[in-house]
DNA sequence: TTATCGTGTGAAAGCGCTTTCACAATGTGG
DNA sequence: CCACATTGTGAAAGCGCTTTCACACGATAA
């Protein structure tokens, strides 16, 4: 252990001791005026290139770092934009964020990001001291959020976007796809393949308006052709292997001859479970039961025998919520809503029911 | 397409038109000064309690919002973490950050993340920008960094920690575990199971010392038992199941009578992608050929016929960085190498070479 | 009573930068 | 050759907050 310093803070603060080097400083070294400094920095068109020159030269030999906090101060603004999540630990999200952190990157912008854990009134909190840090955007997930959060951001002028999500209505501006639609479009599709009896391992609808809204698409499919999700056949779960497993025991129990044929996870993560677990049961894959994930990760593809699931772009939503984040800042043109491409994507664990075939 | 909007800057910056209420302006509605207001936010012990209920009274019924950017310039203190990452899509990274996040957050510290890809300039340049943007402590993944980068931030005095590593000479602190001890481990458990021909299949090393440590680890291991690596059993590529695919086909290229019985993988991503191709490949796992993968994310256990990989605890470590770098920013005692416990889980994916069972 | 102390408060000086604004200095057209 | 833009520059006023510092006040000790 180090014992407690006993620099004073201000010490610390200043490194190995010499001040910090200050845009005066540097002007005073190009023997110009800070003003003209500052502009060599921000727009260095609008000065004479002998100064923009001199300047530059003496901000090299000096070291000059900008202090951000000054600027955003000055400026009114902190080139910085907020992001919060339910977690990170889900990688479709991990993705997301790395998309967006990279094109707002790349348009010089920093992020900060926190985590909501799927809870409205956290992320509440979250944001609000975001918007306190100054930041000039922020990137939501879903569309269920705090009332107050809207009104604050509406009082801060602070411009969002909610991702993952393409609200019909589109009250506020979003990037995503239609959850509900896609859930109809995974149900339909084992619809044709002959399937009747459906059972769903959805993930927690509390808190996240994409897990109910796909819940949604598939008991409005099954409802169209007249059919229903029976009792105990549609289980929520928090994402995770082990529970989806649990779950699948759960929405499959009972009589083997009128037990689901076929199984719609939340997510892909839900839908290994299911996979592995029927494996267990010794129910085959896709011939003893059709299973269909969501968001098309990684290992979709190759987990025997191939995950049907659907696509979702999520490092395109992150970077096009950056895209729509900086337009807005900058006064560029948006698109109010930016609807992205979902794929169904056909692989192995999906075939008509046994007997069917 | 929304139009280029003609309200200036000022304004959309000011939300609704309205100013944005100020520190001074609560202290004027309480009555009091406005060091008393400050004092109020900042050190309330310090302030009678008459003073204090108005003063919470007034910011409450303005609405107040305190400005981070007027404080950090004034206080010198951004209460911000940085942390620059080669990737979020690696979910062992995302799960650190979220880690670290949280924590953070706990303490009342924001994070903003940057991204490297894994290269060594990159890092710098990111970490370069997140300095600016005045974080008083940095997390960094692994313990190879540009020299300029140890260099700024001694200057600028901003502690960090390297996670992931555990360095022998310790010249910086770190969180984390050694690579190479670990690698070494699972090695030896493979020759334990009587394995004496290896192929790896690593991570690129290039600007990744911990792919690098655990390529020595195993080296190492080999070596002392007068066994090694041979040519074309070793290979390099990035993190992704179809380069696992391809790697494994290359590392096990030749007579089936002299090709390796053990296949170390430099993460469970790689490994999953071996399993799965020996498995196309017809080749039984663990006995026709034993697999091992590191980090143990959340379906190694589940894959069939279960992983055996390296545990490594990726939250606990960012949460570490997160009390390592607040406790150094807040002048309480840190240890300045903290060293987490990796866990070799033995799965079903290895068991000793045919002949030897 | 007077000297001494702690405690709570306000005045005011910045923190390091940006950005009007005014003012040269230069170039342009009549 | 003068009126007038145009351009480049510097002086100075903040941005919204924190933090000395001095001071007033009541409590305590002598």
């Amino acid at each position: 252990m180090k014992r407690k310093s006993v620099r004073k803070r201000f010490r610390a603060a200043q490194g190995t001791g010499e001040k910090q080097v200050k845009l005066s400083d540097v002007a005073a070294l190009a023997g110009v005026s800070p003003a003209t400094a500052s502009r060599v920095l921000n727009r260095p068109e609008r000065v004479g290139q002998e100064m923009r020159e001199r300047v530059q030269a003496a901000a090299a030999t000096l070291g000059y770092v900008p202090d951000a906090a000054a600027r955003a101060l000055a400026s009114r603004r902190s080139r910085t934009i907020g992001a919060v999540v339910p977690t990170l630990d889900n990688p479709i999200f991990a993705t997301g964020v790395q998309g967006l952190e990279s094109r707002l990157n790349e348009r010089g912008y920093a992020l900060v990001v926190a985590s909501s854990d799927y809870r409205i009134d956290k992320e509440l909190r979250q944001a609000t001291t975001l918007l306190e840090r100054g930041i000039e955007g922020l990137m939501l997930m879903g569309t269920e959020h705090h009332p107050s959060l809207y009104a604050l951001m509406k009082t801060r002028g602070v411009p969002h976007v909610n991702s993952w999500v393409d609200e019909g209505d589109a009250e506020h501006p979003c990037i995503g796809f239609d959850n509900v639609e896609a859930a109809v479009r995974l149900t339909n599709y084992l619809l044709d393949l002959g399937h009747r009896r459906f059972a769903m391992i959805a993930g927690v609808a509390a808190g996240n308006d994409r897990a109910a809204a796909r819940v949604d698409g598939v008991c409005a499919a099954l409802g169209s052709r007249g059919l229903a999700l029976e009792d105990g056949r549609l289980i929520e779960i928090p994402y995770g292997v082990r529970e989806a497993r649990d779950g699948l025991r759960s929405v499959l129990a009972g009589d083997a001859a009128t037990r689901p044929t076929a199984v719609i996870c939340g997510n892909d993560l839900l839908a290994f479970g299911a996979i592995f677990e029927a494996d267990t049961m010794g129910l085959e894959v896709p011939r003893g039961l059709s299973v269909v994930g969501f968001d098309d990760t990684e290992l979709a593809s190759h987990i025997p025998p191939g995950l049907t699931t659907m696509h979702v772009p999520s490092a395109e939503m992150g970077e096009l919520a950056a895209d729509y984040l900086v337009n807005r800042i900058e006064d560029q043109p948006v698109r109010h809503r930016t609807r992205v491409e979902v794929r169904l994507v056909v692989r192995g664990s999906t075939a008509p029911p046994r007997g069917e075939g």
